[in-house]
DNA sequence: CGGCAAACGGACGGGGTGCTCCACTTAGGC
DNA sequence: GCCTAAGTGGAGCACCCCGTCCGTTTGCCG
Protein backbone atom coordinates (compact mmCIF):
# COMPACT_ATOMS: atom_id res chain seq x y z
CA UNK A 1 0.00 0.00 0.00
CA UNK A 2 2.40 2.90 -0.95
CA UNK A 3 0.66 6.24 -0.58
CA UNK A 4 -2.04 7.55 -1.39
CA UNK A 5 -2.16 9.72 -4.65
CA UNK A 6 -5.58 10.83 -4.65
CA UNK A 7 -5.39 12.11 -1.47
CA UNK A 8 -2.50 14.32 -2.59
CA UNK A 9 -4.36 14.93 -5.35
CA UNK A 10 -6.90 16.02 -3.54
CA UNK A 11 -5.26 18.36 -1.32
CA UNK A 12 -3.18 19.66 -4.23
CA UNK A 13 -3.43 24.14 -3.89
CA UNK A 14 -6.02 24.89 -6.68
CA UNK A 15 -7.66 28.50 -6.43
CA UNK A 16 -11.55 28.71 -6.87
CA UNK A 17 -11.36 29.98 -10.71
CA UNK A 18 -9.25 26.86 -11.65
CA UNK A 19 -11.91 24.48 -9.77
CA UNK A 20 -14.43 25.99 -11.56
CA UNK A 21 -12.74 25.06 -14.80
CA UNK A 22 -12.04 21.81 -13.37
CA UNK A 23 -15.63 21.53 -12.69
CA UNK A 24 -17.21 22.60 -15.90
CA UNK A 25 -14.56 20.45 -17.63
CA UNK A 26 -15.85 17.19 -15.60
CA UNK A 27 -18.99 18.12 -16.16
CA UNK A 28 -18.75 18.56 -20.15
CA UNK A 29 -16.59 15.36 -20.62
CA UNK A 30 -19.35 12.55 -20.06
CA UNK A 31 -21.98 13.90 -22.66
CA UNK A 32 -23.44 10.59 -21.96
CA UNK A 33 -21.73 6.79 -22.51
CA UNK A 34 -25.35 6.14 -23.07
CA UNK A 35 -28.07 4.43 -25.37
CA UNK A 36 -26.27 4.38 -28.99
CA UNK A 37 -27.82 6.30 -31.47
CA UNK A 38 -29.01 3.15 -33.74
CA UNK A 39 -31.22 1.01 -31.47
CA UNK A 40 -34.70 0.14 -32.83
CA UNK A 41 -37.67 1.16 -31.27
CA UNK A 42 -38.43 -2.22 -29.21
CA UNK A 43 -35.18 -2.66 -28.59
CA UNK A 44 -34.84 1.30 -27.45
CA UNK A 45 -38.05 0.51 -25.39
CA UNK A 46 -37.04 -2.23 -23.69
CA UNK A 47 -33.33 -0.91 -22.53
CA UNK A 48 -35.55 1.93 -20.78
CA UNK A 49 -38.09 -0.88 -18.66
CA UNK A 50 -34.52 -2.63 -18.12
CA UNK A 51 -32.77 0.50 -16.37
CA UNK A 52 -36.07 0.88 -14.58
CA UNK A 53 -36.43 -2.37 -13.04
CA UNK A 54 -32.31 -2.42 -11.92
CA UNK A 55 -32.81 0.75 -10.22
CA UNK A 56 -35.87 -0.29 -8.72
CA UNK A 57 -34.15 -3.80 -7.59
CA UNK A 58 -30.62 -2.25 -6.62
CA UNK A 59 -32.42 0.29 -4.45
CA UNK A 60 -34.48 -2.48 -2.58
CA UNK A 61 -32.70 -5.50 -2.88
CA UNK A 62 -29.02 -3.99 -3.16
CA UNK A 63 -26.32 -3.94 -6.11
CA UNK A 64 -26.06 -8.33 -5.64
CA UNK A 65 -29.53 -8.64 -6.92
CA UNK A 66 -30.14 -11.70 -9.31
CA UNK A 67 -29.77 -10.68 -12.68
CA UNK A 68 -32.74 -12.82 -13.76
CA UNK A 69 -34.80 -10.79 -11.08
CA UNK A 70 -34.29 -8.05 -12.80
CA UNK A 71 -34.64 -9.33 -16.26
CA UNK A 72 -38.27 -10.53 -14.93
CA UNK A 73 -39.36 -7.47 -13.41
CA UNK A 74 -38.67 -5.54 -16.77
CA UNK A 75 -41.07 -8.15 -18.48
CA UNK A 76 -37.38 -8.84 -20.37
CA UNK A 77 -35.56 -12.24 -21.22
CA UNK A 78 -32.04 -12.52 -19.69
CA UNK A 79 -30.29 -12.69 -23.03
CA UNK A 80 -32.12 -9.09 -23.49
CA UNK A 81 -30.82 -8.19 -20.43
CA UNK A 82 -26.93 -9.37 -21.20
CA UNK A 83 -27.44 -7.85 -24.90
CA UNK A 84 -28.10 -4.39 -23.46
CA UNK A 85 -25.89 -4.75 -20.55
CA UNK A 86 -23.09 -7.04 -21.00
CA UNK A 87 -22.20 -6.74 -17.55
CA UNK A 88 -23.29 -6.32 -14.51
CA UNK A 89 -20.88 -3.66 -13.64
CA UNK A 90 -22.06 -1.58 -16.96
CA UNK A 91 -26.22 -2.01 -15.76
CA UNK A 92 -25.14 -0.39 -12.27
CA UNK A 93 -22.68 2.10 -13.82
CA UNK A 94 -25.70 3.57 -16.32
CA UNK A 95 -28.15 3.22 -13.36
CA UNK A 96 -26.15 5.38 -11.19
CA UNK A 97 -24.81 7.65 -13.14
CA UNK A 98 -27.62 10.45 -12.20
CA UNK A 99 -27.35 9.60 -8.60
CA UNK A 100 -23.92 10.34 -8.38
CA UNK A 101 -24.33 13.34 -11.02
CA UNK A 102 -27.04 14.14 -8.13
CA UNK A 103 -24.52 13.63 -5.45
CA UNK A 104 -21.71 15.75 -6.64
CA UNK A 105 -23.86 18.43 -7.16
CA UNK A 106 -25.10 18.10 -3.55
CA UNK A 107 -21.82 18.87 -2.79
CA UNK A 108 -21.91 21.65 -4.82
CA UNK A 109 -24.69 23.09 -3.22
CA UNK A 110 -23.09 22.36 0.08
CA UNK A 111 -19.75 24.28 -1.41
CA UNK A 112 -22.12 27.18 -2.50
CA UNK A 113 -23.60 28.23 1.68
CA UNK A 114 -21.77 30.62 3.16
CA UNK A 115 -21.47 29.01 6.23
CA UNK A 116 -18.69 25.96 5.44
CA UNK A 117 -19.91 24.00 8.54
CA UNK A 118 -23.68 23.82 7.52
CA UNK A 119 -22.47 23.13 4.37
CA UNK A 120 -20.08 20.18 5.47
CA UNK A 121 -23.58 18.57 7.69
CA UNK A 122 -25.67 19.03 5.35
CA UNK A 123 -23.23 17.47 2.48
CA UNK A 124 -23.21 14.71 4.64
CA UNK A 125 -26.72 14.66 5.92
CA UNK A 126 -27.93 14.66 2.16
CA UNK A 127 -25.36 11.96 0.85
CA UNK A 128 -26.23 9.43 3.83
CA UNK A 129 -29.82 10.50 3.19
CA UNK A 130 -29.32 9.15 -0.81
CA UNK A 131 -27.67 5.86 1.05
CA UNK A 132 -30.80 5.32 2.84
CA UNK A 133 -33.04 5.80 0.02
CA UNK A 134 -30.86 3.56 -2.33
CA UNK A 135 -29.15 0.58 -0.62
CA UNK A 136 -26.97 0.27 -3.61
CA UNK A 137 -26.04 3.78 -3.50
CA UNK A 138 -22.90 3.52 -1.21
CA UNK A 139 -22.04 0.16 -2.78
CA UNK A 140 -22.00 1.67 -6.26
CA UNK A 141 -20.79 5.06 -5.09
CA UNK A 142 -17.44 3.38 -2.88
CA UNK A 143 -16.90 0.46 -6.07
CA UNK A 144 -14.69 1.73 -8.66
CA UNK A 145 -15.42 0.95 -12.33
CA UNK A 146 -11.91 1.70 -14.02
CA UNK A 147 -13.46 1.47 -17.85
CA UNK A 148 -16.24 3.62 -16.70
CA UNK A 149 -14.45 6.70 -17.57
CA UNK A 150 -17.51 9.16 -17.44
CA UNK A 151 -18.41 7.68 -14.32
CA UNK A 152 -15.27 7.51 -12.49
CA UNK A 153 -14.80 11.56 -13.68
CA UNK A 154 -18.02 12.43 -11.95
CA UNK A 155 -17.09 10.68 -8.90
CA UNK A 156 -13.18 12.49 -8.89
CA UNK A 157 -14.98 15.25 -9.71
CA UNK A 158 -17.13 14.69 -6.38
CA UNK A 159 -14.45 13.86 -4.38
CA UNK A 160 -12.35 16.70 -5.13
CA UNK A 161 -14.83 18.86 -4.45
CA UNK A 162 -15.79 17.16 -0.89
CA UNK A 163 -12.26 18.22 0.02
CA UNK A 164 -12.79 21.13 -0.76
CA UNK A 165 -15.50 21.20 1.98
CA UNK A 166 -13.33 19.26 4.12
CA UNK A 167 -10.97 22.06 4.28
CA UNK A 168 -13.18 25.05 4.15
CA UNK A 169 -14.96 23.51 7.49
CA UNK A 170 -11.55 22.75 8.66
CA UNK A 171 -10.24 26.96 8.36
CA UNK A 172 -13.61 27.86 9.71
CA UNK A 173 -12.82 26.26 13.15
CA UNK A 174 -15.33 24.34 12.76
CA UNK A 175 -14.07 20.64 11.42
CA UNK A 176 -11.62 18.94 14.05
CA UNK A 177 -8.07 19.64 11.98
CA UNK A 178 -7.40 15.27 12.41
CA UNK A 179 -10.68 14.94 10.14
CA UNK A 180 -9.97 12.99 6.95
CA UNK A 181 -11.38 12.96 3.61
CA UNK A 182 -11.47 9.28 3.94
CA UNK A 183 -13.41 9.04 6.76
CA UNK A 184 -16.05 9.89 4.38
CA UNK A 185 -15.88 6.34 3.07
CA UNK A 186 -15.73 5.03 7.20
CA UNK A 187 -18.92 7.32 7.78
CA UNK A 188 -20.94 5.40 4.56
CA UNK A 189 -19.73 2.12 5.72
CA UNK A 190 -20.66 2.46 8.74
CA UNK A 191 -23.93 3.84 7.54
CA UNK A 192 -24.40 0.55 5.43
CA UNK A 193 -23.86 -2.01 7.97
CA UNK A 194 -26.38 0.07 10.47
CA UNK A 195 -28.93 -0.26 7.72
CA UNK A 196 -28.41 -3.20 6.39
CA UNK A 197 -31.11 -5.63 7.08
CA UNK A 198 -32.46 -3.56 9.80
CA UNK A 199 -36.19 -3.13 7.99
CA UNK A 200 -38.20 -0.15 9.36
CA UNK A 201 -35.78 1.01 11.90
CA UNK A 202 -33.13 1.48 9.19
CA UNK A 203 -33.72 5.26 8.90
CA UNK A 204 -33.67 6.24 12.27
CA UNK A 205 -30.63 4.23 12.70
CA UNK A 206 -29.07 5.73 10.03
CA UNK A 207 -29.45 9.34 11.45
CA UNK A 208 -28.74 8.41 15.21
CA UNK A 209 -25.45 7.41 14.19
CA UNK A 210 -25.06 10.09 11.45
CA UNK A 211 -25.60 12.42 14.33
CA UNK A 212 -23.03 10.69 16.68
CA UNK A 213 -21.02 11.45 14.09
CA UNK A 214 -20.74 14.50 12.95
CA UNK A 215 -20.77 15.80 16.49
CA UNK A 216 -17.54 14.03 16.69
CA UNK A 217 -16.21 15.86 13.77
CA UNK A 218 -17.49 19.14 14.77
CA UNK A 219 -14.02 20.64 16.52
CA UNK A 220 -13.20 21.33 19.85
CA UNK A 221 -12.75 17.75 21.03
CA UNK A 222 -9.59 17.89 22.37
CA UNK A 223 -9.29 14.24 22.50
CA UNK A 224 -6.72 13.14 20.50
CA UNK A 225 -8.68 10.67 17.90
CA UNK A 226 -5.55 7.88 17.72
CA UNK A 227 -6.07 5.82 14.98
CA UNK A 228 -5.06 7.27 11.46
CA UNK A 229 -7.05 6.09 8.74
CA UNK A 230 -5.20 3.94 6.02
CA UNK A 231 -8.36 3.45 3.77
CA UNK A 232 -8.65 5.98 1.30
CA UNK A 233 -11.15 7.29 -1.75
CA UNK A 234 -8.70 6.58 -4.18
CA UNK A 235 -8.00 2.41 -4.04
CA UNK A 236 -11.64 1.01 -3.38
CA UNK A 237 -13.14 -2.08 -5.04
CA UNK A 238 -11.70 -2.30 -8.83
CA UNK A 239 -14.85 -4.39 -9.17
CA UNK A 240 -18.33 -4.90 -7.65
CA UNK A 241 -18.31 -7.05 -4.90
CA UNK A 242 -18.99 -10.89 -4.94
CA UNK B 1 -43.51 -3.45 16.87
CA UNK B 2 -45.19 -2.74 20.58
CA UNK B 3 -42.74 -1.16 23.03
CA UNK B 4 -39.86 -2.52 23.96
CA UNK B 5 -39.63 -4.82 26.41
CA UNK B 6 -36.12 -5.82 27.18
CA UNK B 7 -35.37 -2.31 27.85
CA UNK B 8 -37.46 -1.90 30.40
CA UNK B 9 -36.80 -5.00 31.97
CA UNK B 10 -33.19 -3.36 31.73
CA UNK B 11 -33.95 -0.21 33.30
CA UNK B 12 -36.13 -2.18 36.18
CA UNK B 13 -34.36 -0.48 39.40
CA UNK B 14 -32.58 -3.82 40.62
CA UNK B 15 -29.89 -2.78 43.52
CA UNK B 16 -26.60 -4.37 43.67
CA UNK B 17 -26.64 -7.41 45.94
CA UNK B 18 -29.55 -8.55 43.63
CA UNK B 19 -27.60 -7.82 40.39
CA UNK B 20 -25.05 -9.64 41.62
CA UNK B 21 -27.08 -12.75 42.53
CA UNK B 22 -29.00 -12.81 39.47
CA UNK B 23 -25.14 -12.51 37.70
CA UNK B 24 -24.47 -15.84 39.65
CA UNK B 25 -28.15 -17.94 38.91
CA UNK B 26 -27.62 -16.52 34.99
CA UNK B 27 -23.60 -18.43 34.83
CA UNK B 28 -24.58 -21.11 37.04
CA UNK B 29 -27.72 -21.97 34.56
CA UNK B 30 -26.27 -23.30 31.00
CA UNK B 31 -23.84 -25.83 32.40
CA UNK B 32 -23.03 -26.51 28.96
CA UNK B 33 -25.56 -27.33 26.50
CA UNK B 34 -22.01 -29.61 25.19
CA UNK B 35 -21.07 -32.68 23.50
CA UNK B 36 -23.40 -35.28 25.47
CA UNK B 37 -21.88 -37.47 27.22
CA UNK B 38 -22.13 -40.79 25.65
CA UNK B 39 -20.30 -40.40 22.31
CA UNK B 40 -18.12 -42.64 21.05
CA UNK B 41 -14.17 -41.84 21.17
CA UNK B 42 -13.99 -41.30 17.49
CA UNK B 43 -17.33 -39.22 17.14
CA UNK B 44 -15.64 -37.05 19.91
CA UNK B 45 -12.73 -36.28 18.44
CA UNK B 46 -14.14 -35.40 14.85
CA UNK B 47 -16.78 -32.88 17.10
CA UNK B 48 -13.46 -31.46 18.70
CA UNK B 49 -12.38 -31.03 14.86
CA UNK B 50 -15.67 -29.66 13.81
CA UNK B 51 -15.82 -27.17 16.86
CA UNK B 52 -12.30 -25.83 16.08
CA UNK B 53 -12.44 -25.78 12.33
CA UNK B 54 -15.65 -23.94 12.30
CA UNK B 55 -14.34 -21.14 14.89
CA UNK B 56 -11.61 -20.97 12.84
CA UNK B 57 -13.85 -20.54 9.47
CA UNK B 58 -16.37 -18.22 11.39
CA UNK B 59 -13.66 -16.06 12.58
CA UNK B 60 -11.96 -15.72 9.05
CA UNK B 61 -14.88 -15.59 6.17
CA UNK B 62 -17.98 -14.94 8.73
CA UNK B 63 -20.91 -16.59 10.02
CA UNK B 64 -22.22 -17.73 6.55
CA UNK B 65 -19.04 -19.82 5.61
CA UNK B 66 -20.17 -22.83 3.33
CA UNK B 67 -20.74 -26.09 5.84
CA UNK B 68 -18.89 -27.83 3.37
CA UNK B 69 -15.36 -25.61 3.42
CA UNK B 70 -15.86 -26.23 7.60
CA UNK B 71 -16.37 -29.79 6.96
CA UNK B 72 -13.32 -30.05 4.62
CA UNK B 73 -11.33 -28.09 6.89
CA UNK B 74 -12.07 -30.96 9.91
CA UNK B 75 -11.29 -33.53 7.36
CA UNK B 76 -14.54 -34.68 8.01
CA UNK B 77 -17.32 -35.75 5.13
CA UNK B 78 -20.57 -33.61 5.11
CA UNK B 79 -22.47 -36.41 6.57
CA UNK B 80 -20.57 -36.03 9.98
CA UNK B 81 -20.69 -32.42 10.49
CA UNK B 82 -24.63 -32.41 10.01
CA UNK B 83 -25.35 -35.40 11.96
CA UNK B 84 -23.09 -33.62 15.53
CA UNK B 85 -24.74 -30.32 14.44
CA UNK B 86 -28.00 -30.54 12.24
CA UNK B 87 -28.07 -26.61 11.91
CA UNK B 88 -26.06 -24.33 11.32
CA UNK B 89 -26.83 -22.42 14.28
CA UNK B 90 -26.48 -25.04 16.34
CA UNK B 91 -22.97 -24.89 15.72
CA UNK B 92 -22.70 -21.00 15.80
CA UNK B 93 -24.17 -21.21 18.89
CA UNK B 94 -21.87 -24.05 20.40
CA UNK B 95 -18.91 -22.29 18.81
CA UNK B 96 -19.58 -18.25 20.27
CA UNK B 97 -20.43 -19.99 23.41
CA UNK B 98 -17.02 -19.42 24.65
CA UNK B 99 -16.79 -15.85 23.26
CA UNK B 100 -20.46 -14.40 24.23
CA UNK B 101 -19.15 -15.74 27.68
CA UNK B 102 -16.13 -13.63 26.98
CA UNK B 103 -17.66 -10.80 26.50
CA UNK B 104 -20.47 -11.30 29.31
CA UNK B 105 -17.18 -11.14 31.80
CA UNK B 106 -15.77 -8.42 29.89
CA UNK B 107 -18.56 -6.39 30.63
CA UNK B 108 -18.38 -7.53 34.09
CA UNK B 109 -14.65 -6.57 34.46
CA UNK B 110 -15.47 -3.35 33.45
CA UNK B 111 -17.92 -2.61 36.11
CA UNK B 112 -15.39 -3.93 38.63
CA UNK B 113 -13.76 -0.48 37.52
CA UNK B 114 -13.68 2.14 39.96
CA UNK B 115 -14.13 4.70 37.24
CA UNK B 116 -17.45 4.16 35.50
CA UNK B 117 -16.73 6.21 32.24
CA UNK B 118 -12.97 3.75 31.38
CA UNK B 119 -15.26 0.82 32.23
CA UNK B 120 -17.23 2.10 29.61
CA UNK B 121 -14.91 2.87 27.16
CA UNK B 122 -13.09 -0.21 27.86
CA UNK B 123 -15.61 -2.42 27.57
CA UNK B 124 -16.84 -1.18 23.93
CA UNK B 125 -13.35 -1.34 23.09
CA UNK B 126 -12.54 -4.97 23.96
CA UNK B 127 -15.72 -5.75 22.07
CA UNK B 128 -15.17 -4.44 19.31
CA UNK B 129 -11.54 -5.91 19.17
CA UNK B 130 -13.63 -9.03 19.46
CA UNK B 131 -15.52 -8.18 16.29
CA UNK B 132 -12.53 -7.38 14.62
CA UNK B 133 -10.54 -10.39 15.73
CA UNK B 134 -13.67 -12.83 14.83
CA UNK B 135 -14.97 -11.70 12.08
CA UNK B 136 -18.51 -13.53 12.91
CA UNK B 137 -18.62 -12.40 16.17
CA UNK B 138 -20.82 -9.65 15.98
CA UNK B 139 -23.43 -11.40 14.16
CA UNK B 140 -23.61 -13.97 16.31
CA UNK B 141 -24.05 -11.17 18.93
CA UNK B 142 -27.00 -10.06 17.57
CA UNK B 143 -28.86 -12.65 15.95
CA UNK B 144 -31.09 -14.84 18.26
CA UNK B 145 -31.38 -18.00 18.76
CA UNK B 146 -34.70 -18.92 20.61
CA UNK B 147 -33.90 -22.05 20.86
CA UNK B 148 -30.84 -22.37 22.73
CA UNK B 149 -31.69 -21.21 26.24
CA UNK B 150 -28.52 -21.19 27.16
CA UNK B 151 -26.69 -18.92 24.57
CA UNK B 152 -29.47 -16.75 24.93
CA UNK B 153 -29.38 -16.57 28.76
CA UNK B 154 -25.70 -15.64 28.98
CA UNK B 155 -26.51 -13.09 25.79
CA UNK B 156 -28.99 -11.29 28.42
CA UNK B 157 -26.83 -11.07 31.28
CA UNK B 158 -24.08 -9.43 28.87
CA UNK B 159 -27.22 -7.01 27.82
CA UNK B 160 -28.37 -6.19 31.59
CA UNK B 161 -24.60 -5.91 32.65
CA UNK B 162 -23.83 -3.53 29.96
CA UNK B 163 -27.12 -1.35 30.78
CA UNK B 164 -25.64 -1.35 34.29
CA UNK B 165 -22.31 0.13 32.96
CA UNK B 166 -24.53 2.63 31.04
CA UNK B 167 -26.40 3.89 33.95
CA UNK B 168 -23.09 4.38 36.48
CA UNK B 169 -21.70 6.04 33.39
CA UNK B 170 -24.71 8.19 33.20
CA UNK B 171 -24.26 8.70 36.84
CA UNK B 172 -21.01 9.76 37.05
CA UNK B 173 -21.74 12.11 34.49
CA UNK B 174 -19.32 11.39 31.91
CA UNK B 175 -21.48 9.56 29.72
CA UNK B 176 -24.55 11.71 27.81
CA UNK B 177 -27.85 11.16 29.26
CA UNK B 178 -29.56 10.13 25.85
CA UNK B 179 -27.27 7.12 24.83
CA UNK B 180 -29.42 4.11 24.83
CA UNK B 181 -28.03 0.99 25.20
CA UNK B 182 -29.09 0.06 22.26
CA UNK B 183 -26.69 2.24 20.86
CA UNK B 184 -24.18 -0.81 21.09
CA UNK B 185 -25.66 -2.72 18.45
CA UNK B 186 -25.62 0.25 16.57
CA UNK B 187 -21.87 0.65 16.88
CA UNK B 188 -21.16 -3.03 16.19
CA UNK B 189 -23.68 -2.93 13.16
CA UNK B 190 -21.23 0.54 12.20
CA UNK B 191 -18.25 -1.33 12.84
CA UNK B 192 -19.11 -4.61 11.23
CA UNK B 193 -20.30 -2.76 8.13
CA UNK B 194 -16.69 -0.51 8.41
CA UNK B 195 -14.43 -3.64 8.59
CA UNK B 196 -16.31 -5.66 6.06
CA UNK B 197 -13.92 -6.78 3.30
CA UNK B 198 -11.94 -4.07 4.79
CA UNK B 199 -8.69 -6.42 4.41
CA UNK B 200 -5.69 -4.77 5.76
CA UNK B 201 -7.64 -1.81 6.60
CA UNK B 202 -10.68 -3.31 9.29
CA UNK B 203 -8.42 -3.01 11.80
CA UNK B 204 -7.35 0.60 11.86
CA UNK B 205 -11.03 1.48 10.33
CA UNK B 206 -12.66 -0.09 13.29
CA UNK B 207 -10.31 1.75 15.72
CA UNK B 208 -11.04 5.23 13.95
CA UNK B 209 -14.75 4.63 13.93
CA UNK B 210 -14.77 3.83 17.64
CA UNK B 211 -12.84 6.60 18.84
CA UNK B 212 -14.75 9.20 16.67
CA UNK B 213 -18.15 7.68 18.79
CA UNK B 214 -16.57 6.98 21.93
CA UNK B 215 -15.75 10.66 21.52
CA UNK B 216 -19.69 11.50 20.54
CA UNK B 217 -20.96 9.34 23.60
CA UNK B 218 -19.03 11.22 26.24
CA UNK B 219 -21.35 13.55 27.94
CA UNK B 220 -20.58 17.77 27.01
CA UNK B 221 -21.92 17.51 23.89
CA UNK B 222 -25.12 19.97 23.49
CA UNK B 223 -26.32 19.17 20.65
CA UNK B 224 -29.76 17.75 21.17
CA UNK B 225 -28.92 14.27 19.22
CA UNK B 226 -32.31 13.63 16.91
CA UNK B 227 -33.40 10.97 16.53
CA UNK B 228 -34.16 7.56 18.80
CA UNK B 229 -33.14 4.88 18.16
CA UNK B 230 -35.96 2.23 17.42
CA UNK B 231 -33.94 -0.94 17.11
CA UNK B 232 -33.11 -2.65 20.43
CA UNK B 233 -30.84 -5.50 22.23
CA UNK B 234 -34.24 -7.42 22.19
CA UNK B 235 -35.39 -7.90 19.05
CA UNK B 236 -32.80 -8.89 17.12
CA UNK B 237 -32.77 -11.50 13.82
CA UNK B 238 -34.63 -14.40 15.03
CA UNK B 239 -32.55 -16.32 13.12
CA UNK B 240 -29.24 -16.00 11.55
CA UNK B 241 -29.01 -13.94 8.00
CA UNK B 242 -29.52 -15.91 4.54
C1' DC C 1 -46.07 -6.43 -48.93
C1' DG C 2 -41.91 -9.04 -48.56
C1' DG C 3 -37.55 -9.96 -46.75
C1' DC C 4 -33.65 -9.46 -43.79
C1' DA C 5 -31.16 -8.16 -40.03
C1' DA C 6 -31.95 -6.85 -35.53
C1' DA C 7 -33.98 -8.23 -31.47
C1' DC C 8 -36.07 -11.56 -28.50
C1' DG C 9 -36.64 -15.21 -24.86
C1' DG C 10 -36.27 -19.58 -23.09
C1' DA C 11 -33.44 -23.47 -22.68
C1' DC C 12 -29.15 -25.02 -21.32
C1' DG C 13 -24.42 -26.09 -19.35
C1' DG C 14 -21.46 -24.91 -15.57
C1' DG C 15 -20.50 -23.85 -10.87
C1' DG C 16 -21.74 -23.51 -6.13
C1' DT C 17 -24.38 -24.61 -1.82
C1' DG C 18 -27.69 -27.00 1.49
C1' DC C 19 -29.01 -31.18 3.14
C1' DT C 20 -30.00 -36.43 2.89
C1' DC C 21 -29.51 -41.28 1.94
C1' DC C 22 -27.01 -45.37 2.06
C1' DA C 23 -23.42 -48.72 1.67
C1' DC C 24 -19.20 -49.34 4.18
C1' DT C 25 -16.15 -49.07 8.43
C1' DT C 26 -14.96 -49.31 13.15
C1' DA C 27 -15.19 -48.89 18.24
C1' DG C 28 -15.81 -51.37 22.17
C1' DG C 29 -18.71 -54.59 25.14
C1' DC C 30 -18.88 -59.51 25.60
C1' DG D 1 -11.88 -62.27 18.27
C1' DC D 2 -16.65 -61.30 17.08
C1' DC D 3 -20.67 -58.94 16.51
C1' DT D 4 -23.55 -55.09 16.56
C1' DA D 5 -24.77 -50.57 16.73
C1' DA D 6 -22.75 -46.25 16.32
C1' DG D 7 -20.23 -43.71 13.16
C1' DT D 8 -18.52 -42.32 8.65
C1' DG D 9 -17.94 -40.27 3.91
C1' DG D 10 -19.26 -39.35 -0.46
C1' DA D 11 -22.65 -39.67 -4.00
C1' DG D 12 -26.85 -37.60 -5.03
C1' DC D 13 -30.80 -34.45 -5.31
C1' DA D 14 -32.83 -29.96 -5.17
C1' DC D 15 -32.15 -25.26 -5.67
C1' DC D 16 -30.09 -20.85 -7.18
C1' DC D 17 -27.27 -18.08 -9.99
C1' DC D 18 -24.40 -16.80 -14.09
C1' DG D 19 -23.77 -16.26 -18.87
C1' DT D 20 -24.48 -18.18 -23.70
C1' DC D 21 -26.58 -20.38 -27.69
C1' DC D 22 -30.06 -20.79 -30.91
C1' DG D 23 -34.56 -21.12 -32.98
C1' DT D 24 -38.25 -17.77 -33.43
C1' DT D 25 -40.35 -13.22 -33.79
C1' DT D 26 -40.61 -8.54 -35.34
C1' DG D 27 -39.37 -3.75 -36.62
C1' DC D 28 -38.42 -1.34 -40.56
C1' DC D 29 -36.69 -0.30 -45.19
C1' DG D 30 -37.27 -0.84 -49.92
Amino acid sequence: MPGHPSRIELERGTDRAELRAAVHADLRVPPQDGPGPDLRADARHNRERILGAAREAFATRGLDVPMAAIARRAGVGVATLYRRFPSRESLVVEVFADQLTACASTVDDALADPDPWRGFTTAIEKICAMQLADRGFATAFMTAFPAATGYEHTRAHAERRFAELVRRAKEAGRLRADFDSADLVLLLKAVCGVTADAGEAAAASSRRLVAYLLQSFEAGRTAPLPPPPPLDLGHLHPVAPR
